[in-house]
DNA sequence: ATCTTCTTTAGAATAATTATAAACAACGAA
DNA sequence: TTCGTTGTTTATAATTATTCTAAAGAAGAT
C-alpha cells in the first residue's frame, strides 16, 4: 500500500505542490500492483471515478508532464494518435499487440543486451527502447 | 531511376487511380536513392518546390495512408506530435536526435542481435523495432 | 494573519488530422 | 469518341489532442 506521504514526497521532488487534486492524482497513478499504461484521457477519467473528485484536464496534463520531466513516468512510443505514458520507468521494453491494440512490459532480463555499434559526432544515447509487435 | 509506370502500378496496387497530383507525390516519396524520413508537411512542402505544382492537403494525407496501408511506407513510432513515415519498408532500426528532431536510419549490423526470451500464447514476432534516442 | 507565490480552472488558442461536398478527372462500355 | 459511373481534388469546416491564459483560490513563509 502506498502512502500518501510517498505521494508528497513525489510531487516535492518534483517542483509541485501537494495539492488535494495532485495527490488524488498520484492515487490513480501509484497505488496500484502491476504497471499502468494509459492516456491522459484515460487518467483525467479515472481520477473522477476512483476518487469521486473532478480535476481539470489542465491540471492532469500539468502534473503528468512534471512526473514526466521528473522521472516518475516514462512516455511509450507506439504508433498512436495519442501519447501513451507507463508507470514503470526501470529500464524495459514493450510488446505491443497489433490486433488489440495492446501494451505489454517486457522485464529487462527478457531481452538481450543490446549492443549499438555506430556513433553520431558529438551525441551520446539517452535512450534505447524495443518494440516488439506481435501478430496472431 | 524510377519510372513512371512504376508509380502507376504502386498506386493501383492501393487502389488509387493514377492522377497528376498522387503521380507528383510518387515522385517526390520513390524518385530517390537514399531513404526518406518525413512528415506529412514536410511531403506537402516538398511536392511543391520539386514539382512546381500545388497539392491539396488533403490528398497528400490520402495517398500516404493508402501507401501505408499497402506497405509501401513505413510508419516510426517516435515520441513526437507529428507522425513519421519512412519510405524504407524494411525492418530496421533509427537513432532520433531528440534536439534536431531528426530521425538518422541505423543498419542492421550496426545493432547487434536482439534476443526475445518471452512469448505470448498464439502470438508470434511481427517485427523487433529499435529507437535509440540521441542527446548533446 | 498576511503577503507572496504557486495552482486550479474554464475556456480560448493552436496544431495535426479527418470529414465534407461540390467541381472535376479517370474509366469503361457502347 | 461519347457518356454515364465512379473515384478524386480541393477549400474549408470539423474534430481531437494539447497548450495557453488569466482570474480566483490555496499553500507556504514570516
Amino acid at each position: 500500500m502506498t502512502s500518501k506521504q510517498e505521494f508528497i514526497e513525489k510531487l516535492r521532488n518534483s517542483n509541485l505542490r501537494p495539492t488535494k487534486q495532485r495527490i488524488n492524482i498520484c492515487e490513480v497513478l501509484f497505488n496500484r500492483d502491476k504497471t499502468f499504461h494509459f492516456t491522459i484521457s484515460d487518467l483525467f477519467n479515472l481520477v473522477k471515478d476512483k476518487t469521486g473528485e473532478k480535476v481539470s484536464l489542465a491540471t492532469v496534463y500539468n502534473t503528468v508532464h512534471a512526473f514526466h520531466k521528473k522521472g516518475y513516468l516514462k512516455e511509450i512510443p507506439i504508433n498512436s494518435n495519442q501519447t501513451y505514458f507507463d508507470t514503470n520507468v526501470t529500464d524495459h521494453h514493450h510488446f505491443f499487440d497489433v490486433k488489440e491494440e495492446k501494451l505489454i512490459d517486457l522485464k529487462n532480463e527478457d531481452v538481450g543486451p543490446i549492443e549499438i555499434q555506430k556513433s553520431i559526432p558529438g551525441k551520446k544515447i539517452k535512450s534505447v527502447e524495443v518494440l516488439v509487435k506481435l501478430e496472431d
